[in-house]
Parts: C-alpha cells; structure tokens; sequence
DNA sequence: ACTATTAACT
C-alpha cells in the first residue's frame, strides 16, 4: 500500500509531464475517478500548473476551484496570480472578492494582496487599488515588504506619484526592489527629477536600477545624459541595457544611432537573442531601413531564432513595413507552428497598408475559418484596408459585424476608421453624419480626419465647421490652421489664407517639419524640408536640378504650387523652397547613389503632397526607376508613370 | 514585487 506522500509525489511527476490543456484535462479525469482531485495539496499544485505553466487552461482552473468545496488560501492565491497578469486581469479581482465572500473561516494574506494589487495595476484602476488598500491596511499587511512594493507600482501605473512616495516613507525597510518600484513611479509620471534624486541616494544600486534610469531618459528625450551619465558609465552592461538605448534612440527618431549600436553590441561580442531582434526589427520597420532587416534576417536564419513567434511577427512587420510584401508574405505562409492572432492581423494591415484592400480582406475570412477570433486591433486593420481600398460597403458591413458578431465594442480608433473610409471616398456628409451620430463625444482626432478630407475634395464650409469643433478639443494643433490654410488658397480666397496665417504667428504655432529618409548601402540619409547645408544636402540638390530639368523638357512637368505652399513649410522666406520637399530631396539623393536597376525606397512621417506625387510618376517613367515611398498614410509604388494608390490617398 | 520586444486610426 502507497502511503499519502508518495501519491501526492505521483500526481506531481504527473502534473509536470502536461503541457497542454488537453493532456491536463485528462489527467484531471483520472484524478477525479480516483477521488485525488479533491485533497487540497493535489488540487492546489493542479491550479498551479493550469495558472502558470500552460497558456490556456486558466479558465479550467477558474472553474475546477468554483466547484471545489473547501478550497484553501493557495488555491486561491494561485488563481489570482495567474489571473493578474493575464488579458483578463478582472478576474484577478473576483476572485479576490469571491474568496473574502465565500470563505469566512479564510483571511487573505501578504500574497492574497500582492498577486490582486498586480492585476489593480495591470488594470490600472485607481479605484480598485486604493479600496484594496485599505483592506491591506485592515489586515495589518500595508506595510508588508512585498504588498507595500506593489502598492508603489499600482499608483505608479495610475499616475499617483503621491500616493506612491507615501507608502514609500511609511515603509521601514524598503529593500533595492523598492527603491526599483519607486524610481520607476517618478519615471512613469514623468518626474525625470524626482527619479535622479532618489537613485543618487540609493543605499545600493544594482544593474537593474541603472537601466531603468536608461530607460526613463530615453523616453524622456534625454538621449545624452542616458549615453554619458549611465550607458557609458556602467561597469557592467546586460543585454537589456543595450536593447533598452537601441529602442530609445528609435523613439526619437535616431535610427542610425540605434542600428549602430546594434551592429556595436555584436562587435563586443553580444548574442542577440529573442528580445533584442524584436526590438532592432522594430527599429528596421520604423526606418523603413530593408538592406539592415535582410540582415538581420539572415542571422535569425543562422541561430535558430526563426522558430519563435515573437521574432517572426516582427520580421513580418519589418518587410511589410519596408515596402517588401512578397518577402511578407513568405514569412508569413512559412512561419511555423500556429499563427497567432499578432501574426494575422501584422500580415492584413501590412497588405492593407500597400492597397491589397481584397487580399487583405481575403486573409481576414482566412483567419476566421483557422478558428481565431479577431479582436479590435484586427478590425483596426481590416477597416484600414477597406478605407484604403475604396471599399466603403464593405467597411460599414464589418464595422457592423464586429460590434455584432463579435461583440467588440468600437473605440475612437475605429469610428477614426470609418469616418476615413467614407472621407476618402468624397462622402463627405456621411461623414459627418457618422461623427455627429456617434455614441461617444468626437476626439480631435476623428474631426482632423474629416478636414483632411475637405482638403482633399475642396470643402471651404465643412473645413470651417470642423475647426471650429477642432478649436475647443485641441486648438494649439498647427496641422489644423495649415490645412485650413491650404483649403482657402486652392479656393481662391487669399484674404483668408493671409487671416489664418497672420493668426498663426500670433500664437506662435509652428509646424513639426517634414522630413523623408532613403537606405543607401544600410545607412539611413534623412532629409528635411529647409535644413542647412552640408555634401549630403549639395547632393541631393546637384542631382535635383538634373531631374526637374528632365522633367519639364521631357515630361511636360509644371510645378503645384497652390495647395502645397503651406505644407512643409512656416514662413516666408521658405515658401520659395516649395518644389524641395524633403522626399524629392531624398529621391534625388538616391538616384544619385543607388546603382541601376535597385529600387529607391522612400519613408516619409508626413503625407506626401500632390506635386511630389506627380514629380515621383514622371520620374519612375522618364528615369525607368522603380520608387517605393511609404507616407504617413500608406505605400505608394510607381512604376511607369503611375501609382499603387491609383492616386487615391 | 522592479528594467528591454512585435499588430492599428490623424
């Protein structure tokens, strides 16, 4: 006869050998015919390995412990766990709650409180947190090393500095991943300060300190004191300290910096691995920086990385996002294993972004059937492309089918959507119908929408109506006035261009520039409208020169200027720089550089202006050359005179 | 319990 414990060791060795829901669905069967699944150490380390160990079978052991009798202060803790930092981070909480209701002889305990003021945190509810807290203070437990550390992290994540440092001080032994929680907090309200401070007087420092210091002063735009007070100061540097510079020079739009860096922490000898591809991809994707990504590439082909998810999804991103849809697609049909819902929706908005509205549509439908559920991130991306492609029946006919089919509740992100897919198709009323009949109060990012389409199509009355919504939401928007701007002058009304622009200086709104970048052999040359001189520069405009001339003898070409004076530009002495936007200078530079025959990529953070659309036609046609040009709204391929976009954008 | 990573609307 087998005694207790070496059964309860049985079950364990069990339990350790399941790796999917199914296999533990049926040891759980075998358990229950033996009567074993009711001893609480048995079903304690069951909810265990369902809440940690295997992605999907939270809701089996959610359901295993409502049926449980008497379940004990593990169970419960355990599922709160695993609830806290799941995509349901409420149940967390329920079941923190059905735990105090159900189980009066139970009193919840330092871990109770921590795992439950995780998910608070994750969910980022003030309110929770703070009823939460008080119910630690009832149990003496506020002050617990762990619960208060987690407190510190739960206002940090609502924004309650305050809050924070008070259940800071009021800790008497606050170990290093206090001071961690607390930097952090000042970091996550934007203190840059107040974190200085408190590491300065941080009784020790460990490495992981250091980097979140990196981290804050890169998101924070201090991109030399994160270089020279802490990156080249470190002792010693771990791969987050490198992955963390790498993706902050990207956020501030230094991507050769950070592709240099990369390239930097291999020649120190660094291993990449699944965290930093994904984040030197991103940096590639957001550059739009190919000839890099395709090296990358090769090093995951080499080291065995490409079996991972993460990593695949984010090379996916990098091609679709560097204007290489084939090479998208490859990666996309070959990835292996099941593809996740990140790898479906990457994929239709990547087709979606080049005008592939149908295919991208296909590939939806595709998704469905393989028996994953879309979510609001896949509609953003399936409405992009019918917007995208013109396909207007079709997107209200989603828009309807996500709210009731799939019961997604629609967010300014897709009323964003859908007033784009009627604006670009010149339904201009329906337009602003669709905004004034929405549930919830317009952002100014809905209304910016529609006045870029009276820009578009001409519309001085609806332009007017909207700035005058635009200017109680977000009157400060630059953009706004220019695009106004724009509309009077294609109108002919000068008196008003002059007015909008006169009021401009006086509030002293200035545009954000425009500026395009081109790879040449894996450098990124960014340019930007009315920069200063340097040999980039004289380049660029040498080869300019030698290309509009062409094109006016060659093409006919006539230069735009109404409806595109004010697009790049704040003042007068620049108005004369009109026909150098930065992505004809960027064309120009690479035609100069790049050999026969390659294609000139373009990336451009604006959208890109009808003359240059028109410049970059004749030219693919006169000069034989292929250009791919990513703008803020989507790719446009020439190619022999005309455009992917089949000029609608 | 603290740091780094992939998908979208202007």
């Amino acid at each position: 006869m087998v005694n207790g414990n070496t059964v309860d060791q049985l079950c364990l060795s069990l339990l350790k050998r399941c790796k999917t829901l199914k296999s533990i669905k049926q040891l759980h069967t075998h358990l229950f015919k033996s009567g074993l699944d009711s001893d609480t150490f048995i079903a304690g380390n069951l909810i265990l390995h369902c809440a940690t160990l295997i992605s999907d079978a939270l809701h089996h052991a959610h359901s295993f412990l409502l049926h449980f009798s008497n379940p004990d202060a593990f169970m419960y803790n355990t599922l709160i766990r695993g609830f806290s930092d799941s995509d349901h981070p409420h149940n967390s909480v329920t079941t923190f709650i059905h735990m105090r209701r159900n189980s009066n002889h139970l009193q919840p305990d330092s871990f109770s409180f921590a795992f439950v003021l995780k998910a608070a945190a994750n969910l980022r509810s003030f309110n929770t947190g703070i009823q939460l807290h008080s119910q630690s203070i009832t149990h003496g437990l506020d002050t617990h090393l762990y619960v208060a550390t987690t407190l510190v992290s739960l206002y940090a994540e609502c924004e309650q500095i305050d809050h924070a440092r008070k259940v800071f001080d009021e800790m008497s032994e606050p170990n290093i991943v206090t001071w961690n929680a607390m930097i952090t907090a000042y970091l996550r309200c934007s203190d840059v300060k107040g974190a200085e401070t408190l590491y300065k007087r941080m009784p020790v420092k460990d490495l992981i300190s250091t980097n979140i210091m990196i981290a804050g002063y890169m998101k924070a735009g201090e991109l030399r004191l994160a270089t020279n007070l802490f990156f080249h100061e470190m002792p010693v540097k771990d791969d987050v300290s490198w992955s963390t510079m790498i993706v902050g020079f990207a956020h501030n739009g230094c991507f050769n910096e950070a592709l240099d860096l990369f390239v930097e922490s291999r020649r120190v000898g660094l291993e990449p691995n699944e965290v930093s591809l994904t984040g030197i991809l991103s940096v590639c994707a957001q550059a739009g920086a190919l000839e890099f990504g395709k090296v990358v590439h090769g090093y995951i082909e080499k080291s065995g990385f490409g079996s991972i998810h993460t990593v695949n999804n984010a090379l996916l991103d990098t091609y679709a996002k560097c204007g290489n849809i084939n090479m998208a697609r490859l990666v996309f049909e070959r990835m292996p294993g099941r593809k996740t819902i990140v790898s479906w929706t990457t994929m239709v908005a990547g087709l979606a972004m080049q005008g592939y509205g149908e295919e991208a549509l296909e590939l939806f439908h595709r998704m469905e059937e393989s028996g994953i559920k879309p979510d609001e991130i896949t509609f953003i991306s399936v409405l992009y492309a019918c917007s995208h492609a013109g396909l207007v029946e079709h997107g209200y006919r989603y828009f309807s089918m996500m709210k009731d089919h799939y019961g997604i509740d629609p967010t300014f992100e897709h009323y964003g959507c859908m007033v784009d897919l009627y604006s670009r198709a010149g339904e201009l009323e329906k337009a602003r119908d669709f905004i004034t009949q929405m549930p919830v109060k317009p952002n100014a990012v809905i209304w910016r929408t529609l006045l870029g389409a009276c820009s578009i199509h001409g519309n001085v009355d609806l332009a007017e109506f909207v700035l005058e919504k635009l200017a109680e939401l977000d009157p400060n928007d630059s953009g706004d006035h220019v695009l106004l701007s724009n509309i009077y002058a294609v109108a002919g009304k000068w008196k008003n261009v002059a007015t909008v622009r006169k009021s401009m200086t006086s509030q002293r709104l200035t545009k954000s520039p425009g500026w395009s970048m081109v790879e040449v052999d894996k450098v990124m040359y960014s340019f930007v409208a009315g920069d200063e001189q340097n040999e980039v520069i004289s380049e660029a405009y040498t080869s300019l020169k030698k290309i509009m001339l062409r094109l006016k003898v060659e093409g006919g070409y006539v230069p735009e200027v109404v409806g595109s004076v004010l697009h790049d530009i704040e003042d007068e002495e620049k108005e004369s720089a009109v026909v150098t936007h930065s992505e004809k200078l960027a064309l120009a530079f690479a035609m100069s550089r790049l050999c026969d025959g390659k294609v000139v990529r373009i990336v451009k953070n604006l959208r890109v202006c009808k003359d240059c659309h028109t410049v970059m036609k004749l030219v693919s046609k006169i000069f034989r050359v292929e250009i791919v040009l990513r703008d803020r709204s989507r790719f446009h391929s020439f190619s022999d005179g005309s455009c992917s976009c089949r000029d609608y954008w």
